[in-house]
DNA sequence: AACACACTCAACCGCTCGGTG
DNA sequence: ACACCGAGCGGTTGAGTGTGT
């Protein structure tokens, strides 16, 4: 063997940029049948022209079925702000203690909204420190308000070392930013709340696709490898959705046949259509879609 | 309507870490 | 102890999309 660290791949000969949803079912189908034990060797074996290195990237952040889709909710910003001002940029050790979120997408929030928030907040606590509340009304219009003055007390409480013991942060001034505080200042930064996010990625039709797909969501797929995909890949603590340990083959047939449903839809390959499902771990899988009622009802 | 600029986020790149022989 | 390898991590990029003029 050579010195020198081997290129993880060909470069010459693999695909870059975007997946397609042809790419896309054959990965699922793979992991679904084989696992990934090795990701350097997956993408030949699995008949994909990608570096493991993107095949895991895909899946880890994209397909596998606990992935939480949708924005993120002011109590997982709240968390994100709190452990990036302990953690820094660990990501994926505050993707750890954010089930279904993935570091590469709590990276992104950070960089694209949280940052400018946090930078926004702290603005306004030294605002708010060295002038009066009239003072600090008339340069800000009335915006912030309500929020800054609970941080300053917040943060004067976090000085005092009286910071909540729930929280391992007591020397940050945001220590106990509330749900409300983040919900506040949201509102005063006009961000939208756009509830539906539906993935990219919907190349043209492919009729091989389809016939993959057709087959997939057959009675022959062998589900309890999907199972252990589930029970396998991952730490079980962060897994969100499936729970299928109690439950009969025919039950998991089910929920598989949910999930693959469900990714189906997320790529786009379904026709408009309203159905209606059932089953509290579909309704985690589908965070994110429109949700009708708490009956676990969704339409597509 | 057309253009420019800003923003978002999926994906890539290069590095580090831990396991193995 | 050392070298190699695969997996994982964090920084960065750039295509696509949205918004303002």
């Amino acid at each position: 063997m050579g010195k020198g660290r081997a290129p993880c791949c060909d470069k010459s000969k693999v695909k870059k940029g975007p997946w397609t949803p042809a790419e896309d079912l054959k990965l699922i189908s793979f992991i679904q049948k084989n696992g990934h034990g090795n990701w350097r060797s997956l993408p030949k074996q699995a008949g994909l022209l990608r570096c493991g290195k993107s095949c895991r990237l895909r899946w880890i952040n994209y397909l596998r079925p606990d992935v939480k889709r949708g924005n993120f909710t002011p109590e997982e910003e709240n968390t994100i702000i709190k452990l990036h001002d302990s953690l820094g940029n660990r990501w994926s050790k505050i993707a750890s203690y954010l089930p279904g979120r993935t570091d590469n997408e709590i990276k992104n929030v950070w960089n694209t909204h949280l940052k400018k928030r946090v930078g926004i907040l702290n603005k306004d606590i030294k605002i708010n420190t060295t002038t009066t509340q009239e003072e600090f009304e008339t340069n800000n219009k009335g915006q912030y308000i309500d929020v800054a003055t609970s941080l300053v007390e917040e943060a004067t409480a976090s000085a005092a070392g009286s910071c909540s013991p729930t929280s391992s942060y007591g020397s940050l001034n945001l220590c106990n930013l509330s749900t409300d505080h983040v919900r506040a200042a949201e509102a005063c930064d006009n961000q939208d709340q756009v509830i539906n996010e539906i993935p990219s990625d919907s190349a043209g039709t492919d009729i091989d696709f389809w016939d993959m797909l057709d087959t997939d969501l057959s009675p022959d797929l062998d589900y309890s490898k999907v199972l252990d995909i589930y029970s396998n890949h991952s730490d079980q603590s962060q897994l969100q959705a499936p729970h299928y340990t109690n439950e009969s083959s025919s039950d998991q047939h089910d929920e598989c046949q949910k999930w693959l449903r469900y990714l189906e839809i997320e790529l786009g390959l379904t026709q408009t259509s309203t159905t209606t499902y059932t089953g509290a771990n579909y309704y985690e899988c589908c965070d994110g879609f429109t949700t009708q009622d708490q009956n676990n009802t969704m339409q597509v």
